[in-house]
This record gives structure tokens, C-alpha cells and sequence, in this order.
DNA sequence: TTGTTTCATGTTAGCGCTAACATGAGGCGA
DNA sequence: TCGCCTCATGTTAGCGCTAACATGAAACAA
């Protein structure tokens, strides 16, 4: 049982060691040292502490490539968001890895920045390094997308949707749903002149058509829609070009805040309750900092974490229930 | 030249079609195809169509799991951050991806969730995946973690920080400094009692350290520190725990925010400048929202995104500088 | 012509590991 | 004692691809 300790990571060649570089030095053959690191029941105790004691010798780390192109299961997960720098997809990537990262699979992780050709790419990127499962908020925004999925005869989960024709699995909310709930809200509380800003991909979209139909089925005016880029800023300024609006649903709460800072800017909020705010506004996402701004953001809260957690459940079980609707929650505060 | 469009991504035995189907589909030995996908310019142009139109047909997806494994190259870059939930980490990740992922690398995500045998445990399987580079936030916490490092005979960028012997090159700034810098600007604006809020984690850590030590050089007092956990929610009441302060460092604008509710439903919370602040606050990260509130916050701005680029160009170049300073900003505005 | 170069393509071997199937030693019931 | 089972370990073949080295035809200079 030697503890000699040699340059550690350094094989003759100076390269890393390997499964039968640790064989040889432990005096088994490599399948034996195969078992320690994978099945370590399937080995007698004392061999298998002079295959450990080998291992840390030479530093050995299992190499994941071989194993998988041996076994055919790399134990990985592709994951595909339009971007994470937006801290609600980021929460469903912490669900799903904190899911995934103990039982031994890695997360790949790919952005679309909602371009429909860098997302085919960024399919054909993952789904060339044979991961056991996707996991994508939305649905492909091509045709090519879509093929490339349904071949890859792997779970796909499509998340913060709820897809009418999904490729396979689904952890999410309808969105259209939510749209109508906040215009239901808003038509309640005697609004008359609705607003929605965001952007205008497709659960954007979806979310402002159930507001507008809902309003449209009120007697309400066809409420405006304002197309604002990724980048928040545009909502600040957003009052200026909605003139005599007194109900607006951003489509997430980054935009409602920056909305909210309009309106006080324009003397245009109240510290008070929803009933007595000129300008309502309904945010989407839950963000902890619409409990901390005054006066408080309502909002249509949807947990991302459980998006996240409930995708890695459907990735790793064939069976059950492929369809699940987590729901959203309308979360009255101050702002409307 | 066939163009009739078998069942795709269907072999003979159902499994995704492999090189040497194409080949033959192509009438040309896998080599030739292997050269199609990644080398077409040393193919015939007729040669090439050919079997393309055989990858076509098939649906062929190269496996770049036994491509890694023939070539020595996996084309992928390990990322390990302490949760990716974090706005300032989501940025950083997305600015390294959108700088890898055109060339070809995948990023392969872990968190340690600032848990350090969770690090190392995420750090082994990282370079179990032999990625060709590693990019972390911070730096390892463990003796372990950094051995494993050293010994992996790859790029190794450590980012958010600039650590005094670091394993390989560095992308970050002095979270010294900034300490030293924001106690040295409410110094010099009259503040007296001064207090530190955040986690303590390293950096963090090493921003109440500059703070703490500016303070005391300037002959006040030492400042009170109160460590919140990562739960935003600790920062509104945080108020109630320090009285008498009229000078606050939060580690994050998050921190910032909630603290500045605390201050305004204590009434300690005007709209006018820094100076009419009964209580000045300080925040880091320049979040959007930072902007969007009133009083508008004062904080340290950080390029989460700048970080994330340039750690990734340090994953691609093994020459020049290995330690970049990107520095940060001490943002004046309204609250401090 | 003859040798040399270029270009397009092929052959061979092996990356590091694991699935599947041996092998052989010891235990044990009848 | 024999046959059979269990347990620990080994042998063999191959996962799908690529590096490195052929091969042979056409092009071309001397």
C-alpha cells in the first residue's frame, strides 16, 4: 500500500492519468479500477483501497468523455434560455441544476438571445454532445428547431408555456391566462384606458393578447401596446408616450419599476393604496424588489425556481404526467 | 444524388445515424464526411454535395462526445459560480458565453451555492469532463479545490477579484479598494458612524476589510458590520439594528434597496441629494433599478459582463497578461 | 520523358472507457 | 465427494470519431 505521492496529474507523458495508468499501479486490471469508481460494492475492501490509494497517487480523475461514449449516457442536461442575464430564467437554471448537479448530471448551458437562428444553432450545438435530456423556456421558434428536437428521441421540456402541441414534456403557466386575469383585475377596479408594455417574444405576446381580448370582452378600447426593447430603460420614459392611460400590465416587473419611476417623476403615484393610484401598474415575475419599493408593485408572481425544478423532474421520469401547469398567482399590493 | 429522405435521425438499429452510415450512404469512406463537417475546404466540391446531401437525408447529427475523445479536444469551458441567481453572476455568465459559443465552445455550468465541499465536488466533475478551460467566481475555498486546479494542466481565470497568488490569470477588481473607496467618500462627506452590510463571503469579506480599515484611518470609529444571509428580506429591517449610523456600505445594491425601504418607512429617507440624506447609502453592482428608484442609489459599479468577456479571452489566449484589472467606479447619485 | 508536387481520398490505429461475457477460487448442501 | 452457486476479478471487443500516415491520379517543370 504504497502513499508515495508522485507529481500528482503526471503520467509518463505528462499527461493525465488514466484508468490504466491507476490499474497498473494498484496491480488490478482496469475494469477493477472501473468498478471502484462506479460500482465500489462490486469490490473487495482490500482492493479497492489499493485502488484508491492509486488513484490519489497519481491524481487520477475519471475522464467523463470515454465513460460516455463507452456506456452511451454522457449524464448531462441541455439547457437552452434566451439569455440568463434576466434574473427570472436564472432562478429556473439554479431549479433545475440544484435538481440535476447531485445526482451526477452536468448542465449545458446555451443562450438564443431570442434570435431563431442562433437558437437552431445553439440546438444543433447540444444535441451534438448527446445529452440525455433538453430543457428550454419556450418552445423552438422554427420549424428546424422543432425537427431537431422530435428526432432527438430525448426528453424535451418546454417550460414557461404551456404549448398547445408540445414535443414532449411541459413545466409552466399559461400565459394568455395571466394576461386576461390582471385585464379582469383592472376592468374590477373601474379602469378604462389599459396599457402593456414589454417586449415581444412569444409569451409577451401571448400575455398581451389575453389582456387585450379580455379587455375588448369588457367594453373596453383595444388597450395600447408598447414594444419596448430588452433594455429596461425604454419604460421610464414610457408614460410620456401613453397619455391618459390609467392602467398598465408590464410584462415584468423590471418594466413596471421603471414604469412606476415615471409616473413619480410625473407626480403621477401615491404612496397609498391601488385605489387611490392615478396610474395603476401590474408587474409580472415577483421580483423581492417590488415588496421593497413604495409604493409596492402587485404583480403576477410565478415561481421560476419550481419551473426549473419541476423540468429536471420530467427529464429524469419517462412516465406520469408530461403536462404540468404550475399557475401563477395575482398578487395584489399597492401599485394597482 | 439522392435526395429521397429516409425516416430521420433513424439508423437501421433506431439509434441516431453515425458518421460511417453517412459515409456509405455517400459511397465515401468516414473520413471524407469527418471532413465535410469540420474541414470542407479539402473536399471536391462534388464529393461534398454528395455527402451532405447523405447528412441530409439521414438526419446527421455529429457526436462531438467521440469527436472529443479521438481529438483530445472537447471544445467546451467549465463555469463555476456561487449561484447564477445573482443578477452580477448572470451577467458575467452571459458576457463569457456570448464570447464562447460563437467559436464553437460550450459552457458546461456548476454552482457551489458558497458551500465549499460542494465547490470541490463541482469543480471534480467539471474536469471530468476535461473542458478546456475552467472560469470561476473567486477562487477556490478549499486546499483541495485549488490543487485540483493546479494540476489540471488548463486555463484557469478566477474573476471577481484579484487574489494575491492566483492558479493562473485573473479578470476582477480590488474589492479592497472599493471598501477603502466608498469609506473614503463618506468620510469626506462628514459621515461619522459608519456600518457595513452584506454576506461574508470572501469578497464581501474583503470589501468590509477596506471599509473597515479607511474608517479607522480617518479616526472614526469602527464600523458595525451585520452579516445578512442571502435573503434580501434581512436588509429592510436591517435599519432597526443600527441605530445611530448615518452611513451605510451594503455589499450589493439588493442589500441597498431593501435597506433604503427600511429607511423610508423609518422616515430617514429624503428626495433630495446626498447631503440631505439624514442616513447616506452606498451599494455595489449598479443594477438598473438603482437608477429607477428615489432617492436615486449611490453604489459601486461593477462590469459583471466586461468580466465574463474578458475571462473568456483569457480562456483563449495563453500569452500576454494573465491578471486584468477591471476596476470599478464609485457612482455618485442621491442616496449617499 | 521523369521526377516532383499538389490534390483528393483512403487506411490504420487508437482515444479512455465500459458492457457483456468469461474465469477461477472458495463455500456448501446432499 | 460432486455439482452448483456466489463472489471477485479478468478478457475481449467496440463506442464514434480523428490524427497521422498512405495512396494514386493529375499537373507540371526541366
Amino acid at each position: 500500500m504504497s502513499s508515495e505521492v508522485t507529481e500528482p496529474g503526471t503520467g509518463p507523458t505528462g499527461a493525465a492519468p488514466t484508468l490504466s495508468e491507476v490499474a497498473k499501479r494498484a496491480g488490478v486490471s482496469s475494469i477493477t479500477v472501473s468498478r471502484v469508481v462506479r460500482m465500489p460494492d462490486l469490490v473487495a475492501p482490500e482492493t479497492r483501497a489499493r485502488v484508491e490509494q492509486a488513484m490519489r497517487d497519481l491524481g487520477y480523475i475519471p475522464n467523463l468523455v470515454a465513460g460516455a461514449l463507452a456506456s452511451a449516457r454522457t449524464n448531462s442536461v441541455g439547457v437552452l434560455v434566451p439569455t440568463i442575464a434576466n434574473s427570472i430564467f436564472a432562478d429556473t437554471v439554479q431549479g433545475l441544476s440544484d435538481k440535476l448537479e447531485p445526482l451526477g448530471f452536468s448542465v449545458i448551458l446555451a443562450q438564443s438571445r431570442y434570435d431563431a437562428s442562433r437558437e437552431d444553432r445553439m440546438l444543433a450545438a447540444l444535441l451534438s454532445r448527446r445529452p440525455e435530456a433538453i430543457i428550454m423556456v419556450g418552445s423552438p421558434a422554427t420549424e428546424e428547431g422543432t425537427r431537431l428536437l422530435r428526432n432527438a428521441r430525448i426528453p424535451i421540456v418546454e417550460t414557461w408555456d404551456l404549448p398547445a402541441n408540445p414535443i414532449d414534456a411541459v413545466a409552466g403557466f399559461d400565459n394568455y391566462k395571466a394576461g386576461v386575469a390582471v385585464a379582469k383585475h383592472l376592468v374590477a377596479q373601474g379602469r378604462k384606458q389599459l396599457a402593456f408594455i414589454g417586449g415581444d417574444d412569444p409569451r409577451g405576446t401571448r400575455r398581451w393578447f389575453g389582456f387585450r381580448d379580455e379587455a375588448l370582452a369588457s367594453g373596453l378600447a383595444e388597450p395600447r401596446r408598447l414594444i419596448l426593447d430588452r433594455k429596461d430603460s425604454g419604460s421610464v420614459a414610457a408614460h410620456a408616450r401613453l397619455p391618459d392611460v390609467d392602467a398598465v400590465f408590464a410584462a415584468n416587473d423590471a418594466h413596471a419599476i421603471g414604469f412606476m419611476f415615471g409616473l413619480r417623476k410625473a407626480g403621477l403615484l401615491r404612496d397609498g393604496p391601488a385605489s387611490a393610484q392615478p396610474v395603476a401598474v401590474i408587474g409580472l415575475g415577483d421580483l423581492e424588489m417590488g415588496r421593497l419599493i413604495s409604493p409596492t408593485l402587485s404583480t403576477i408572481s410565478v415561481h421560476g425556481d419550481a419551473i426549473g425544478r419541476t423540468a429536471a423532474t420530467l427529464t429524469l421520469e419517462r412516465g406520469g404526467e408530461r403536462r404540468i401547469d404550475l399557475g401563477f398567482e395575482l398578487v395584489l399590493r399597492d401599485s394597482g
